[in-house]
RNA sequence: CGAGGUGUAGCGCAGUCCGGUAGCGCACUACGUUCGGGACGUAGAGGUCGAAGGUUCAAAUCCUUUCACCUCGACCA
């Protein structure tokens, strides 16, 4: 693309701003194999700061980390009728062992002598290789519960790609825990959605509904799905987080039960849950703007950057030394800092550069500036600039700017998905709103039939995204068909 | 798998209709002037034009075959 385009309102155009803002913060590329992308440094330290606050996360809440197989066995997945069946469709099977030379002496080929007996899957999820491990762990209600996470890559073949929202091998972590009881891996199911929830909110700055699916779109093999969507600045929702109760469906699949204190045989309760680099696809889609990435201060890699400005070699020592000395005060309290020494440079360039990537806090030093004893701050998010006048409480108020930068961009986000969320009440006006150019979320009574959703699937390609958590009950009349119905559900566009 | 499109220097592209021996911008190298919002000048380096075959005195250009990639759709916790 010869130049950005923009936000616009098409989808086209909104796919190639979105391309290009990766490509220009140095976040990811295209490796040219089948759908995956390579991640680049600067993306994978972003992914790194959510990767390690998450797993605070888990483990604040009794989690340990372990980690199984990338190969599942053919007949592992086949053991859970809906999961292979809802699996089956998009996964990679590695079929030999070994490669030769080409007879006709151009490369390698596969070894026809090689072939496996058993095929193997390459994980688009761990549900089955866990539970036919924890059929060997579980034998006594004092092993439960069982809370373990993994972080690990799965492939999924989807059909069409997007970096970091659909690629065809994608890094997540997925938890799967056991239980004795249904209430309990209930709760666990709900005090996941809400570290998703929170985790979302606080750390991404990206304001979520809580919800469960309905039955079309649930996870195949559970009895119930949690998610945390999201709504993008195209006005199309994003599934951001899932949490499953998957009640004894696994554990009757592979023959996991327990003793409990009567010395009776139980199934075990089980939940999963997951979440993926999709999210830092999701952050860069609700915060960024045309010049780039915005960043909220709690993942940035860089949260404030210091820009040396010089003319000779006396400016430029003066300067650095200016540069490194508040650089060293950030140090003490924890603000992540770089100071771009880079003399290759000139200043206009860094400053671009630094926006496109989306850091935060950007810190100006002149000679002109240290003059004045002053610096020029500038704001990501708002596009600001101000001097501020260098003083023992400097570091303290860059401390709170970039609080007050993390809460402003949440409060940004929620203003925006609540004027792009609306009630609607008649199928012509549900046709209109879906069809605008940033359609966001319909709220519209549905009649509770699989078949009335997937027809409005067909009619407009809006999907239900989730009946929200503690729907308030109103009588009403379903949206298409104008039968019964007991509630409003969240309609959307979806990634 | 359907519909479009693109393959020419590291990246982005022109040249293809009408055949004549390859060009532009960015990036790169050197030197100088610059340096508070993506600097400028001069000089230089870099390409078997996606691949194979054919037509021709001559092919990036015409013909045939083939491969790869992109966008949209179908698909998608």
């Amino acid at each position: 693309m010869a130049k950005t385009q923009g936000l616009t309102t098409r989808e086209q155009n909104f796919s190639e701003w979105y391309n290009e803002l990766v490509r220009k913060a140095d976040m990811a590329e295209d490796s040219g194999v089948r759908g995956c992308m390579v991640i680049k440094p600067y993306g994978y330290g972003i992914w790194e700061r959510m990767q390690r606050i998450m797993d605070d996360m888990f483990k604040e809440t009794g989690h340990v980390n372990a980690y199984f197989p990338l190969f599942i066995p053919k007949s592992y997945l086949s053991k859970e009728a809906d999961h292979v069946e809802g699996f089956a469709k998009e996964c990679a099977v590695v079929t030999h062992y070994r490669l030769k030379a080409d007879p006709n002496g151009k490369g390698v080929i596969v070894d026809p002598d090689a072939k496996l007996e058993e095929e193997l899957i390459v994980r688009p999820t761990s549900e089955t290789i866990i539970w036919s491990t924890y059929k060997n762990w579980i034998q006594s209600y004092r092993d439960l519960p069982l809370l373990i996470n993994q972080w690990a890559n799965v492939v999924r073949w989807e059909m069409r790609t997007r970096m970091f929202l659909r690629t065809t091998e994608f890094l997540w972590q997925e938890g799967h825990t056991a239980h004795a009881t249904a209430e309990e891996a209930v709760e666990e199911t709900m005090r996941m959605l809400e570290v998703y929830a929170e985790f979302a909110e606080n750390t991404l700055a990206i304001p979520v509904i809580k919800g469960v699916k309905t039955p079309n779109e649930r996870f195949a093999g559970a009895l119930d799905t949690y998610c945390i969507e999201g709504l993008m600045q195209d006005g199309k929702a994003l599934q951001c987080g899932t949490s499953h109760f998957l009640g004894q469906n696994f554990a009757k699949a592979f023959d996991v039960k327990f003793a409990n204190r009567e010395n009776a045989l139980e199934y075990v309760w089980a939940t999963s849950w997951g979440s993926s680099t999709r999210l830092v696809g999701a952050m860069v889609m609700t915060h960024s703007d045309d010049q780039g990435l915005v960043l909220p201060p709690v993942v940035a890699p860089i949260q404030v950057v210091f820009v040396p400005i010089y003319r000779n070699e006396e400016e430029q020592k003066v300067t650095l030394d200016a540069c490194n000395e508040w650089a060293q005060k950030m140090k003490k309290v924890g603000i992540r800092f770089k100071v771009d020494t880079d003399d290759t440079k000139k200043p206009g360039w860094k400053f671009s550069e630094w926006e496109q990537k989306g850091v935060p806090i950007r810190i100006a030093v002149g000679p002109r500036d240290l003059a004045n004893n002053q610096v020029e701050i500038a704001r990501r998010d708002l596009q600001t600039k101000e001097l501020w006048t260098l003083g023992d409480d400097f570091v303290e108020k860059i401390q709170t700017l970039l609080d007050s930068i993390q809460l402003q961009m949440l409060e940004k986000a929620r203003a925006f998905r609540e004027s792009h969320t609306r009630e609607v009440n008649s199928w012509e006006e549900f046709k209109a709103a879906i069809e605008e150019d940033i359609p966001g979320f319909l709220s519209a009574h549905w009649d509770g039939s699989s078949e009335t959703e997937t027809l409005i699937k067909e009619e407009t390609k809006a999907t239900i995204r989730c009946i929200p958590l503690n729907n308030p009950q109103e009588a009403g009349v379903c949206v298409r068909t104008g039968k019964p119905s007991t509630q409003r559900v969240l309609f959307a566009k979806a990634y």
